[in-house]
RNA sequence: GCGCGAUUAGCUCAGCGGUAGAGCAGCUGUCUUACACACAGCAUGUCGCUGGUUCGAAUCCGGCAUCGCGCACCA
């Protein structure tokens, strides 16, 4: 037996935490892989184990769980992975600013013991995000949980690396590389960002080191935003056709400070219509220099450290921090009477996305991916004959995702840190001495084992005087190199008989931000082509993921992008209790808008609140309240013990519910599928509220109580809407449960008394009964409620009080229309506390507009109150000479129409007859007003 | 510089070729026995500007403006 009645109120904490607690407990959403049903998957995008939950992570949750839900009411055999990344940089920062406080160093504790450390910090705060993510109700697989770092994701890492060395994916060399002195390592181009900073722009003079040109020109004149680096210089450009230097090419200048004599080279790179023509070329420390440098085979001189201080080649400069030696070398330059001006200079400088601080590009031997092969592969994916693959929705980011893949950069993988995945290199550093140098030969090995016997295959094994050592790569790997495998590493791959990976692999949908289209899913797909696609495979075989599901950002009450170091984020968990998780999630799926929008998230800072989700929050308790209703009016029964009600005994409102029912159903249907979340949320709102609550419900009551001694009839009548109402209800708590998976299960549970072990969540989608579907029925019930609603806005305008009865006439000349009206005539009254309700005939109208009527008019249907007294005539004649005004200028608009002739013989016929019809409509309502 | 998105009621946003919509907020009533986190009713717009296509444009096309984002970047 269900409970009887439901709290008065709707607790969400406590309702929130049981039915986490059963789900997990029951592994409700722990799926087998032998199970039967179209396989589902999702991963889900792991969150940083250094973070806590953020708006973003809720509303990127929201939508997963919303999607994963609803396929699984489809009876797919859904799998929904959760897991976190290990953050390389972000928790070694925070380990390393914990020491720094202590008055200690990594490199004084060592490596071992820092690792230590760290797998320490993380089993003790690496587990808050994921426990926030539980209070959201996700349902993920809490059993197969995964880290970046645990044992399988790690030995897929160093299998997926020695692959890529296998294929010539990965080498080995020296680069310009982006230098994070604050963190002290290398990071990709994607971890750098151009941020617009206000400088300067130094002009300096070096002069010609081999005397006075012919023109007697002493020097050249070159500008530069960094005059730290003029002592790295090892030429100044020109463009080769510009007039002013083209003598002067192939000259040489003395580099003040310095005193090296470099030579003045010809580029195109120079833009000669940019400050003088002339730029000083510094290889070592910028991409552009590096470039020139090649070009013109020009010496690299690498002025600075990896710790951002001058190094011995900056000769009395050196040991200064870089920003010090700016302000030295313009000091210097000045003192030497070389600094001909100084302007202020607005540019973009190089900053690193985690440091904070601009990076620096140095020259530097590190591990790169050579990501062109790989690229080419996603991109002709993307173009496949048989439909792209991956499938972005919204459709435009696939462009964004092409065009990265097509100007691609190589990708520098290793990072100087300890916290993270070490390169699976091995040094033979007895080749070089004992320490290992750029050229020190290496080789890449699944372990220590591996890699010994390949290196003595290769130099031998040794002598005693000389014996064989190997020494593994200090570095770690870019934490996105295994977030690139993350859909296939936590199958199980490689093993490629692993039955997860069998079984849900390509996993179905990836749902993300577009901030990380580059850093994340690029990879993965790459990842995926380099691992996964085997020849004759098409794309959609070996492509981590059917569709990508961008999504927008959440933004803050002002349109601001949410972000830590602005401090204008809203705390998810906040909400959480002052809301529940339902009307959270509710609240930031309903604000999704088409194709991708950001949302934005309104929020009072004052008190903690939000409108939008207070609104979620409200229908929540419709929710419990439409269902305390219904456990006070089915008599005990449940929706299984009532059963299906009998067509032929369904009245009108049930037929017209039953034919919204079936709509609802598919339109939800089709928009949880096609990823229109928003929409769904809104359709499913709009007619729990305005149609299940407004208007059903209030409908049946009457039904529902037949009061004492009710005739036989009205027994089966109450039955009749038991059923339907019985239905209409549990159907849409289960076509609400991947948006409000709490309130929706407890609901159901106290709706149908399912057992406890019972989920809503497991239970089939209710097929929709196209049967019940009735356009003209629906139309007509519309027409039903426009005269219930004029009736009640008559009501209003006279005055009357709610609770006092009044005789309600009707007029209408259509036959189908006035038998509706008849039909519904009890409906009418109870609804508009009519005294008696008339249909008449325009015949019959007559006598009665006669007398002192109200009248009001709703399409060609007259509804007139007759009322002796108590009528506001002011307000009455006001509100009919705004209905003549507002007919009066559709009747000029119609007409103006139907005079042009082009209209007439242009437009599609029924488009006119449409128009006559309004036409012929509006003058009627101007007259019936009049 | 190149590209993308946005611009509609006070606010947040739908609508994307046939007479401008919703939800909040606002105003007026109401304890009508599920719900005042509610019910009923009422207001509210040169659909950024400007050309064009069309019988007809918020909707399609061209320009412009403003805001936002991404990529590239000249020292």
């Amino acid at each position: 037996m269900p409970e009887a009645s439901l709290a008065k109120t709707y607790d969400p904490a406590g309702t929130e935490a049981r039915w986490q607690a059963a789900w997990e407990t029951a592994g409700a959403f722990h799926p087998d892989p032998a199970a039967p049903g179209e396989p589902f998957a999702v991963v889900i995008p792991p969150p940083n184990v250094t973070g806590s939950l953020h708006m973003g992570h809720a509303f990127n949750t929201a939508l997963i769980d919303t999607v994963v839900r609803f396929q699984r009411l489809r009876g797919r055999n859904v799998l929904c992975l959760p897991g976190t990344d290990h953050a390389s940089i972000a928790v070694q920062t925070i380990l390393e600013k914990q020491l720094k406080a202590e008055g200690r160093s990594r490199e004084e504790l060592g490596r071992e013991a820092f690792l230590e450390r760290a797998w320490a910090w993380k089993a003790e705060s690496g587990g808050t995000i994921v426990g926030q993510l539980r209070r959201l109700g996700y349902s993920v697989d809490w059993r197969r949980e995964r880290f970046t770092l645990d044992a399988g994701c790690s030995a897929a890492v160093v299998e997926a690396f020695v692959r890529l060395h296998q294929q010539g994916l990965i080498y080995r060399g020296e680069y310009l590389v982006n230098w994070c002195p604050a963190s002290g390592s290398a990071v990709s181009d994607l971890e750098v960002e151009m941020k617009e900073v206000d400088g300067h722009l130094w002009h300096f003079r070096y002069p010609l080191a081999d005397g006075p040109a012919a023109d007697g020109r002493t020097h050249l004149e070159v500008a530069t935003t960094r005059p730290e680096t003029l002592l790295g210089d090892t030429a100044v450009a020109v463009n080769p056709v510009d007039p002013r230097y083209a003598a002067l090419v192939g000259r040489r200048l003395r580099l003040p400070l310095v005193g090296r004599e470099i030579p003045i080279v010809a580029d195109d790179h120079v833009d000669p219509d940019f400050g003088t023509g002339c730029v000083k070329v510094t290889p070592a420390h910028d991409p552009n220099d590096f470039a020139i440098g090649q070009r013109h085979n020009l010496p690299l001189v690498t002025v600075m450290s990896r710790d951002g201080t001058m190094n011995e080649a900056a000769g009395r400069f050196q040991g200064l921090d870089r920003f010090a030696a700016r302000t030295a070398v313009v000091e210097a330059m000045e003192a030497e009477g070389c600094l001909v001006k100084v302007e202020p200079y607005r540019h973009s400088v190089p900053f690193s996305d985690r440091g904070k601080v601009p990076v620096e590009p140095l020259l530097s031997t590190q591990w790169f991916v050579r990501t062109e092969p790989l690229a080419a592969r996603c991109r002709d994916a993307l173009a496949d004959p048989a439909g792209p693959s991956p499938r972005f929705v919204p459709e435009r980011w696939s462009k964004v995702y092409r065009d990265w893949l097509t100007d691609i950069r190589d990708w520098c993988i290793s990072r100087q840190l300890w916290w993270g995945h070490r390169i699976p290199a091995w040094f033979v550093v007895s080749e070089t001495g004992g320490v290992i140098t750029d050229t020190t030969p290496y080789v890449v090995a699944r372990d220590a084992a591996e890699a010994r016997a390949q290196a003595e295959a290769q130099f031998g094994g040794g002598t005693h005087a000389h014996p064989l050592v190997l020494e593994q790569d200090p570095d770690v790997l870019d934490t996105w190199f295994s977030s690139g495998l993350w859909p296939f590493s936590t199958l199980g791959w490689p093993d490629a008989a692993a039955a997860d990976l069998a079984r849900w692999y390509p996993t179905s949908v990836l749902v993300t931000g577009f901030d990380i289209i580059f850093f994340w899913v690029a990879r993965m797909t790459m990842l995926a082509g380099a691992f996964l696609a085997e020849e004759g495979r098409p794309p959609a075989a070996w492509m981590p993921f059917a569709d990508v599901y961008i999504h927008g950002l959440v933004r803050d009450e002002q349109n601001r992008k949410m972000s830590k170091s602005a401090g204008n984020g809203i705390d998810p968990l906040l909400l959480i209790e002052r809301y529940g998780a339902d009307a959270l999630r509710f609240a930031l799926v309903r604000e999704v808008a088409g194709a991708g929008q950001d949302i934005r998230l309104d929020y009072d800072r004052q008190s903690d609140t939000s409108a939008t989700v207070e609104a979620a929050r409200n229908f929540a308790t419709k929710l419990w309240n439409a269902t305390r209703f219904a456990l006070l009016n089915l008599g005990g029964e449940t929706p299984a013990s009532l059963g299906e009600p009998d067509p032929a005994a369904l009245q009108l409102a049930d037929r017209w519910i039953l034919s919204r029912l079936a709509r609802v159903n598919q339109e939800t249907a089709e928009r949880y599928a096609s990823y229109a979340l928003g929409e769904a949320a809104r359709g499913l709102y709009e007619f729990a509220w305005n149609e299940v609550c407004d208007w059903y419900l209030e409908l049946i009551k009457r039904r529902l109580n037949p009061g004492e001694n009710p005739s036989p009839e009205a027994l089966a009548d109450q039955r009749t809407a038991r059923q339907v109402l019985a239905k209409v209800l549990s159907e849409l708590l289960v076509m609400l449960q991947p948006l409000m998976p709490h309130l929706s299960e407890e609901l159901w549970h106290g709706l149908t008394g399912a057992a406890e072990g019972e989920f809503l969540a497991l239970q089939a989608w209710p097929t929709a009964n196209g049967a019940a579907l009735d356009d003209a029925l629906e139309a007509s019930f519309l027409e039903l409620i426009e005269a219930i609603r004029v009736v009640r806005n008559l009501r209003a305008v006279a005055g009357l009080k709610p609770s006092q009865p009044a005789p309600v006439q009707f007029v209408s000349g259509r036959p189908e229309l006035a038998a509706l009206l008849r039909q519904a005539s009890a409906d009418i009254a109870a609804l508009t506390r009519a005294e008696s309700v008339t249909v008449l005939d325009p015949a019959g109208a007559e006598t009665a507009r006669a007398q002192r009527t109200l009248a009001g008019v709703s399409g060609e249907l007259q509804v007139l109150l007759p009322l002796e007294g108590l009528v506001d005539l002011d307000s009455l004649r006001g509100r009919l000479e705004k209905d003549i005004a507002k007919a009066e200028k559709e009747i000029a608009g119609l007409s103006g129409r139907l005079a042009n002739p082009n209209f007439a013989g242009k437009a599609p016929p029924e488009v006119v007859a449409e128009c006559q019809a309004n036409l012929a409509e509006a003058q009627a309502q101007a007259e019936l007003a009049r």
